[in-house]
DNA sequence: GTCTATACAGGGATAGAC
DNA sequence: GTCTATCCCTGTATAGAC
């Protein structure tokens, strides 16, 4: 119960996150230095260590708590309907998903580069699963003849990519409200899986 | 025509871009070291400043001698025909181009953060003419009635990040050959501006 | 044109006082 | 838990010999 003057370890050490987060998603993992993060959070950079045991280690509980949290979330929708519904609930889940966590979406794509060997195996891992989810849907679409699919796991890379990609021109506040965004993107989505014409393939 | 023993000025020239652009790509420009560059091209690393004045130079004219290839050869495509063979013709290209040069274009899209102001700017302006090409192509086609497109500006850069991402999972020699991807992308890109339903939305 | 040698700044990480 | 101080390494870039 009782904590020595100056203890913090549990507000600051998720403002080193935050705010290493918001450095490495603007500069880049490697053009970051473990001063700027302190200065950030107003702390001295010998402090961080009492929160991470490296700079890696850093990069890659950014990136894992990104993928268990996506994960975790997901995990929430169902996506056991038919497959069209199916589609329509990721690709709505997704949007919102990404665009609550821009700064974390932008780091775990671009950062991949920079993590260690194992460390990049296990984020590779979580992000397979994640698109596994929808091949599957895409799969049983195509299955059930509700989709015009080539190529399941094409399109799923195509797909993901488009989706992923508003994360880099999306900007708070700007021309198009987030429902606006999801139901523009559903609609383009849906048509390239031809789920309204598929018979006509 | 007589030349000094020694003098490579002409060949170790586009080493040297080829290895920063190589190493870049694998790396990240923040995290790739002029020494390394330097062995890897088989020089010191003080003999690299007799190319370039410095690093940022170095990464600016990697990307904007790729930024003018890449509008130079758009140039050449014909895209003033009907709107769908006009997409059809850009989305071909643009994969082409693309998975020529995956490199490249990773180090386009990856380090555009890593730019100095004035050189971002350039290179943006360059992006912006090219992101053009295809809205227009957009444009015409949602005005003569033959692609239902609510934003133009949205799938612009829904179907710039979809043909883009290829190159993160491309591999020279996989499953799927360069005419097989072109073929699908463009399936999906059709379906996706509603070029064989318009009438339906 | 390339080399060796080096200046100088800044990096990650640690030790030990408080 | 945080600080100051510092170690040691590596970075970019330059100078001057060959």
């Amino acid at each position: 119960m009782a904590r020595k003057t100056g203890s913090h370890s549990d507000i600051t050490g998720p403002r080193v996150r935050s705010a290493a987060r918001s450095l490495i998603a603007r500069h880049g993992f490697a053009a970051v230095t473990m001063r700027q993060i302190a200065r950030e959070v107003g702390v001295q950079a010998g402090a961080l260590y009492l929160y991470t045991p490296d700079k890696q280690t850093l990069l890659f509980d950014l990136m894992k708590s990104h993928m268990d949290e996506l994960l975790e979330a997901v995990s929430s929708v169902d996506l056991s309907g038919p497959p069209e519904r199916a589609l329509e609930a990721f690709a709505r889940f997704h949007i919102a998903f990404h665009l609550d966590r821009a700064e974390a979406v932008f780091v775990a794509y671009m950062e991949l580069r920079n993590l260690t060997e194992d460390n990049f195996a296990v984020i590779e891992d979580q992000r397979k699963t994640y698109e596994n989810l929808l091949e599957r849907i895409l799969q049983r679409g195509r299955a059930s003849g509700v989709f015009a699919v080539h190529d399941t796991k094409l399109a799923t890379m195509a797909l993901i990519a488009m989706l992923t990609g508003l994360t880099t021109w999306y900007r708070e506040g700007g021309r198009l409200d987030r429902g606006d965004i999801q139901d523009m993107y559903w609609d383009m989505v849906r048509k390239a899986v031809g789920a309204d014409a598929a018979l006509s393939a």
